[in-house]
DNA sequence: CATAAATACTACACAAAAGTAGTATTTTTA
DNA sequence: TAAAAATACTACTTTTGTGTAGTATTTATG
């Protein structure tokens, strides 16, 4: 869980692109390094330049590139360009009317680690990232 | 995301139960508490009672109740019993080989908020849940 | 002993996510 | 201008989680 397998694919490919200098990515090179089913992968690279994080371009020569500066774009976005679900401040249960007056059992188990966690998502840019030494995508 | 439907469900039913005090839960009365599909539920206890959380007892009179002490269950417990996936301790990025030394590039960002969470999944018994007043489940 | 009311079991139906296949379109290049 | 190589699009298949249906088994109680 915690996050979907498309949005693991979306956060790693683009991670991988803002470390690799390289003018444009095509998707076959992408698949090939990250291993990330072809067809697939296609799809959500499409998606992401529809959405403005990328901008592809097609044709013979084509590919996709970054649209936007590193520094633009944060984890939280990304994540919530492509996940399916309404929003990635989803709860750990799914109850309504919720509030520190009306909890639930696990609100306070849940809603620090929740604040916490969408705060890194949402301070982290792709260029924090990038000055981290990686092996792996 | 976060939970399963059914880890969700395993996880308010239990909490409901340490809350209100009564010797036998049947099925039907969980049900109609917290509105939970009925057979998907009965499935959810019984297989409970089979982890040797509950105990079932069959027949007429019969329903579920506590097998162990309330403060011996954890929510990490609870979580690890009925999630189909292979251990909860996923990670964000499922890669291999990881460690500080090979993270991916979310580790540092992921890593520290797992831990607090991971913890507090594991300290937070049932018995912990009870004091607090809650009017939803 | 028969009925009622509970859990236990098995199989199927439905929905969403993940993945696959085939084709259309665009653009470079020989 | 035709072939090659890229993205774009549409539809289907597979897998998994969720939910439903029906029946078997157990046990209290009239
Ligand atoms: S943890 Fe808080 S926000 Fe989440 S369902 Fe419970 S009360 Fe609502
Ligand atoms: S965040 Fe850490 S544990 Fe998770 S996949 Fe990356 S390196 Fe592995």
């Amino acid at each position: 869980m915690i996050l979907t397998k498309t949005t693991e694919y979306a956060v790693r490919v683009l991670i991988f692109m803002a470390h690799e200098e390289r003018g444009l990515f095509t998707a076959r090179y992408v698949h090939e390094r990250l291993r990330i089913p072809y067809k697939y992968l296609t799809r959500i690279m499409t998606d992401l330049a529809k959405q403005g994080y990328l901008e592809s371009i097609r044709g013979r020569a084509g590919g996709f590139r970054f649209q936007k500066n590193l520094n633009k774009i944060t984890l939280i976005k990304i994540i919530e360009a492509v996940e399916a679900t309404d929003g990635f401040d989803k709860c750990i249960l799914g109850l309504e009317d919720c509030s520190d007056e009306n909890p639930c059992a696990l609100h306070f188990v849940w809603e620090k680690t929740k604040k916490e966690f969408m705060k890194n998502l949402s301070n982290t840019t792709l260029a924090d990232l990038v000055s981290i030494e990686i092996k792996k995508f």
